[in-house]
DNA sequence: ATCCTTCTGTGATAAATGTTACTGTAGGAT
DNA sequence: ATCCTACAGTAACATTTATCACAGAAGGAT
């Protein structure tokens, strides 16, 4: 156990290691798990050490728009942010891949912060990682227009799951583009008349 | 001078405020001044003491999305969160009401996290507060259609200015949402109709 | 096989936004 | 006053995206 801990998170000093394991409590949950609610009282910060979790911001009448994927080595940065603060939640953490989480509670996460220069440099990293992401979704929405996006879209989902094929229907993905069935369904026939992909029933096959 | 610090950033500790006096710089810049250009790598945080600054995001065809504004008491969470690193500016910064800034060094910014306890929270809740208004930003741009950014805008510019006349042209307006000066001049024009706002020259005055 | 549900494709149409083109007006410079 | 430039209004049209309507195909359940 320690070992993998080392191995998924490798800039943690051993002795942050021996105090995430004394303290933090690995959890699993299956996909499809919503593990954060928007509004939602945080009371934890979780470290992912297996699976794949997404971050979506919820409008009022109920979109999901993705944000961003969070994978192993890596740790929501919101949950930080507000665990600071004991604030609410501004966003909806969903389980795409069953998912092994180092709970981590608020006050430890606060007071390693002085204790621990390698958890330190990981919490500022952290920050400064999502925050990109984010900017460059606010690229993707203010600047492009749909037909980029999905590209984009498609593109980070094969990056996420190291593969080629997307195992979404046309309706999945439109939800979290904010978008409707249809424009996705168009959209995508022209790509694949553009030979950038090859349309099955639920999946969408990469080409290029 | 110490004065004053002090009442702009009330949280602060004596001994910090003290030792950002002895460390830093102050420093005014004009309105119109470009403060940080994106791809601009990052030498200082920039205490806000005096005026305001606007945050946009560039687009590579040279649009200018605003993300937000600057005011005294706060501080560039992206010049913090690169700054840790030495990295490249994600966005650009421009002056629209004269600043006097406080520069802090790479160095201290990052020495004084574990030496003041006042400038880590500070530090903190400066990330939380911007990252909270990117998404907001998110939110705008997909869920809400044009008339609702547009009225948001004028929202956010009179709350900044403390006054309910916006003082921009439709093209200035139409810049920083990324959208024409026509579609902008139109719904200006539906706006006022429905007896929210009253046009005159280079001025929109808000009536609720 | 038959039924049923979900997923996909596509046309028709509507609405929102972007573009082009032109007009008039306000205010500064001379 | 006259000229000039930036700003604002608006019509006409193009493009993009959203919505409605419907048809057919895939695959699971019985």
């Amino acid at each position: 156990m320690q070992n993998s801990l080392k191995t998924i998170f490798p800039n943690f000093s051993n002795e942050l290691i021996a105090t995430i394991e004394e303290n933090g409590s690995l959890q699993d949950f299956e996909a499809g798990t919503i593990l954060m609610r928007t509004g939602q009282y945080i009371k934890n910060t979780a470290l992912i050490t297996k699976g794949k979790i997404k971050i979506y911001r919820q409008g009022e009448d109920g979109g999901e728009f993705l944000l961003y994927y969070l994978q192993p080595g890596q740790a929501c940065a919101i949950s930080m942010i507000c665990t600071a603060k004991s604030e609410k939640s501004q966003i909806m953490a969903k389980v795409v891949e069953d998912v092994s989480v180092m709970m981590i509670p608020l006050q430890s996460m606060d007071k390693w912060m002085m204790e621990h220069r390698s958890w330190y440099e990981f919490v500022i990293e952290t920050y400064r990682s999502r925050f990109e992401e984010v900017l460059e979704v606010v690229d993707n929405i203010a600047f492009r227009s749909m037909d980029e996006r999905l590209e984009f879209y498609l593109k980070r989902h094969s990056d996420a799951c190291g593969c080629s094929e997307v195992n979404l229907s046309h309706q999945e993905i439109a939800t979290e583009l904010n978008t409707s069935r249809e424009v996705v369904s168009r959209l995508l026939k022209k790509m694949e008349q553009r030979g950038l992909v090859k349309l099955n029933r639920n999946q969408i096959e990469l080409l290029k």
